[in-house]
DNA sequence: ACCAAATACTTGACGCTACAACTATTAGGC
DNA sequence: GCCTAATAGTTGTAGCGTCAAGTATTTGGT
């Protein structure tokens, strides 16, 4: 076991600033969504990652990966929006393990209705206050980092629109 | 209600990846301090402020300022860690309806014992991957957002060593 | 062709957080 | 000095995520 390595001063208020980000973004978004759109940032994140794809469908599998999350949590989630009426779930058929959801209509109303209130949010918090110059660091260090956290590239994939 | 202003392609790539490691950092700290420490992130980062204060003591309100949690959420978490007894409750003198949190010696320990590892992983996925020039740009643009969503700069303050 | 291992989910139980309701104490208006 | 409002904190409940276990299907070795 080697000696630790501490933080300089400078590293460490960037990391002081980077994770009050992180604790305190989640909350701002979740709220403006909930309020206006009745969505957990999860729920209008799954739908919009549906939104996105083709026929409006995904594989659960799939969908997991490009929302980050467990099998288990997004099966939770997509039972609870099936309730809703906002996803469906469809037998696979080259597959007979796995479960396609899809988008329904009111689901795709539901994410477009919620699209611009939260564009407003981040634009807001993290787009605005920024300028263009600051825009391209932040690509480019958040891209630095999940070179470690994500490097497989699961959740950077997708060059569409939305969200 | 103005029309909706939607993302540049720049801006979007940047929001995507911000929200990218939004959602895969805290479980990667997580992970690490669960498995080596039997700690949450929150529970590491309510004894880590503790220890940073004057005779490790700080009043409910005070300390939920500084792990930007609410109070009921707090009242939880210093229970279960006072089961634990790593952290001891006190009435405070000055104002009975006040409580202050104070570290216990095994609390202390924990912390101190902590620690390493978790700057370890810090390094590993934030610090390391960053050039210097990185690390300025981040603490600017987390600066920007901060002023923000946390204009009274309750999150920011300590000035002191740890974490 | 067969059987073990891997894959693709689903489900149930438990822990943690937000929300609402409640108690206790202090501060302010007049 | 009252009486109201604000402050400080605790507790119960409900909802969401994680973990472990279970089912169904497919793949791969021989």
């Amino acid at each position: 076991m080697t000696e630790t390595r501490w933080l300089t001063a400078e590293q460490l208020s960037a990391w002081k600033k980077l994770i009050a980000v992180v604790e305190l973004l989640p909350g701002t978004l979740e709220s403006q969504l909930q309020r206006d759109s009745g969505l957990s940032h999860f729920e209008y994140f799954t739908l919009a990652m549906l939104s996105e794809a083709p026929d409006r469908t995904l594989r659960m599998t799939s969908l997991a990966a490009h929302t980050n999350a467990t099998l288990a949590r997004l099966s939770h989630v997509v039972s609870r929006l099936e309730k809703r009426g906002l996803v469906r779930r469809e037998a696979c058929a080259e597959d007979r393990r796995a479960t396609n959801a899809v988008l329904t209509p009111a689901g795709w109303t539901t994410v477009v209705a919620a699209a611009p209130g939260h564009v407003g949010t981040v634009r807001e918090t993290v787009i605005d206050p920024l300028t263009t110059a600051d825009v391209a660091d932040l690509d480019r260090i958040m891209g630095r980092i999940l070179e470690v956290l994500d490097p497989s590239h699961v959740m950077v994939g997708a060059p569409t629109t939305d969200d």
